[in-house]
RNA sequence: GGAGGCGUAGUGUAGUGGUUUAACACACCGGUCUGUCACACCGGAGAUCGCGGGUUCGAUCCCCGUCGCCUCCGCCA
């Protein structure tokens, strides 16, 4: 390397006008006047043009003009003022250009898959494959570098607050229940196998009986289940566990952690104390344990105003134990038939009997299908507990509680994006609490955990775990941040005899495989709880992206893959011999 | 596992109510150009229209299947 360089790009200004710098960088776009050739050389801190004149350096000028976009250059040379009137205000170092007295091609780029300057645009599965090019992106890199302030910022809060980062192990023991493991297949003794985390849980509980009591970790975890915009297969979790606490101390400490470190990293404001909802009123307001705050939809139960309804549809759900619920969306009237009937439809598709709309062209006036079956009593009714204004529209649905709560709550995140009633709006975080400890799972038949099986009940709940199981509340917390979960916590079981009676509740299958963990609670356990948080998640949100990709350096696809190292792939027959695999 | 959307030069798009030379912009190659910063101008090359099958005299277009990407449902204790 001749040039080596000194000085970066983006920082140059006036005051730097006459001094000598060395440049490297890549060769953002080129403008070759034949007699004239501007270069913009960009490094990680910006662009700074580059003048090459054929009058005074003709070897110069014919390197410079093979210089490829993206090529890799360095360049020593002079800062100087650009000439009066030939400033460019749109970039920060524009009202200077460098005049070069020695160049060197460090490496010259191949004609581009896409545009880097402009890959906004480019399809994502090409971004992906050629990762490295996409993430020369400013936008990218500076997505990445939130990314870090964050992790940054964190890990300064917990050692200040006396927190140890412990890493804890990825090769781990396969459990029973929970998501889907990825495995690992041992050498060692054939068939057998580790499992990938997917979450330190039984590790950080470990480590509180192990006397760390106070833990933090930002750790790796994988689940081999299905991708979503927010969710990869391995991804970054913020694991906090703390002894001698209760929820109290694990909420407020969550909540001014995360205050401050997006203040930091991000320099936003989030506003607190948190709101705290329980999981009920979340279901019934707003349809979702994740309720996206930022809109000002409610939704309203009605069962009580349809009570002693004619309308037979309405009449026959609330006999079988269902509700009606409706959702007032204001200015909702300006929708067309058919969104309306394209509502109902997706309604139906996920799950409802169906979903009857309501027009106030007045008050006490409304235009609907479903008008001439309601009393004017029920008209009444429905005006007034949901508050409607001409021009509005309600939703109304009558279904059993849950499938009520799931259709109304997506109807409200449609009408949201519809109407953009998010744009814009300041950020809403809040916590769930009061989750139950069991739900009722119709096909299987069988109560299942609404969390992990560590989950402490409340002590005034446990009577009931064998004999009312819906009825126990669960010491639970979720973190929800504009319409994502971004992370959920617990006090933990302490005790080995109530760990057991919990298994056994919630019907867990292979008990004995946690032997070690019910054995190590019977050495002392200290009360503790914690939360994890989902990192990546909240970086999203931070970044303004709408997909987790955009945070991470070398995402995944869609069905897992690597588009860019082609991962997974298929192994060679030495490899599966010696791991005592056959592919069937 | 299921539903929907997309797939046309390197990139982004257009197009064809079925038959001709598949169009435009950027990028690329060659040329002109001393103040550009989306440089400009002239010229050129570049596409088995994702893949396979079917219907048809003829398919990029219609039908079926398949693959890939994206979004959602299920799933994610």
């Amino acid at each position: 390397m001749k040039i080596h360089r000194d000085t970066a790009c983006g920082e140059l200004t006036a005051a730097d006008a006459g001094r000598e710098v060395a440049l490297g960088g890549w060769v953002e776009s080129a403008r070759d006047h034949g007699g004239l050739l501007f270069v913009d050389l960009r490094d990680r801190t910006g662009v700074v043009q580059v003048v090459f004149d054929p009058g005074k350096d003709q070897e110069l000028f014919r390197t410079a003009e093979g210089w490829r976009s993206e090529s890799a250059v360095g360049v020593r040379g002079t800062v100087r003022r650009r000439l009066p009137g030939n400033e460019n205000p749109r970039l920060r170092t524009g009202e200077v250009e460098v005049v070069p007295s020695e160049i060197e091609t460090y490496s010259v780029a191949r004609p581009l898959p896409f545009d880097v300057a402009h890959a906004d645009a480019v399809d994502e599965a090409l971004r992906l494959r050629y990762r490295y090019l996409d993430l020369r992106r400013s936008r990218m890199l500076e997505n990445l570098r939130l990314r870090h302030r964050l992790f940054h910022a964190i890990r300064q809060f917990y050692t200040a607050e006396g927190f140890v980062e412990v890493e804890t192990p990825f090769l781990t023991k396969s459990t029973p229940e929970g998501s889907r493991e990825y495995l690992v297949p041992n050498r060692q003794e054939p068939g057998t196998f580790f499992a990938l985390a997917q979450s330190p849980q039984i590790y950080k509980q470990l480590l509180m009986i192990g006397g760390l009591e106070r833990y933090f970790q930002i750790a790796r975890c994988f689940r081999d289940e299905d991708m979503r915009a927010d969710r990869q297969p391995e991804f970054t979790q913020l694991d906090v566990e703390m002894s001698f606490v209760e929820e109290e101390d694990v909420v407020a400490s969550t909540e001014r952690m995360l205050v401050e470190t997006v203040r930091d990293a991000a320099g936003i404001e989030l506003p607190h104390p948190f709101p705290r909802i329980t999981h009920a009123a979340a279901m019934l307001k707003y349809g979702s344990d994740k309720p996206d705050l930022r809109l000002p939809l409610e939704i309203v139960d009605l069962s009580a105003a349809f009570g002693k309804t004619g309308f037979e549809a309405f009449a026959r759900t609330l006999a079988a134990g269902g509700v009606v619920r409706g959702l007032r969306v204001p200015g909702g009237g300006a929708l067309s038939r058919r969104e309306l009937d394209g509502l109902a439809e997706e309604a139906r598709r996920r799950g409802a009997q169906g979903m009857a709309w309501l027009v106030a062209e007045a008050p006490g006036s409304f235009r609907s299908p479903i008008a001439k079956f309601l009393s004017e009593a029920e008209l009444e009714a429905l005006a007034r507990e949901t508050g409607v204004e001409a021009g509005d529209l309600i939703l109304l649905l009558a279904d059993q509680p849950a499938v009520a709560a799931a259709v109304l709550g997506w109807a409200r995140l449609w009408a949201g994006e519809r109407f953009h009633l998010a744009d814009g709006a300041p950020w809403h975080p809040c916590w769930i609490t009061d989750w139950p400890m069991f739900e009722w799972d119709e096909e299987e038949g069988r109560w299942y955990a609404t969390q992990h099986p560590f989950t402490m009940p409340r002590e005034e709940d446990l009577p009931l775990l064998e004999r009312e199981p819906a009825r126990v509340r669960a010491m639970k917390y979720d973190l929800v941040l504009n319409g994502y979960e971004i992370g959920g916590g617990s006090i933990r079981i302490a005790s080995s005899e109530v760990q057991n009676r919990v298994l056994k509740a919630m019907g867990v299958e292979g008990v004995e495989r946690f032997g070690f963990f019910i054995e190590a609670l019977q050495y002392g356990t200290p009360p503790h709880g914690g939360i994890a948080l989902g990192l990546d998640r909240i970086v999203m949100l931070l970044a303004g992206a709408s997909s987790i990709r955009d945070i991470i350096a070398f995402p995944k696809a869609a069905r897992a893959a690597d588009l860019m190292t082609g991962a997974p792939a298929a192994v060679t027959p030495a490899q599966m011999r010696e791991l005592h695999l056959r592919v069937t």
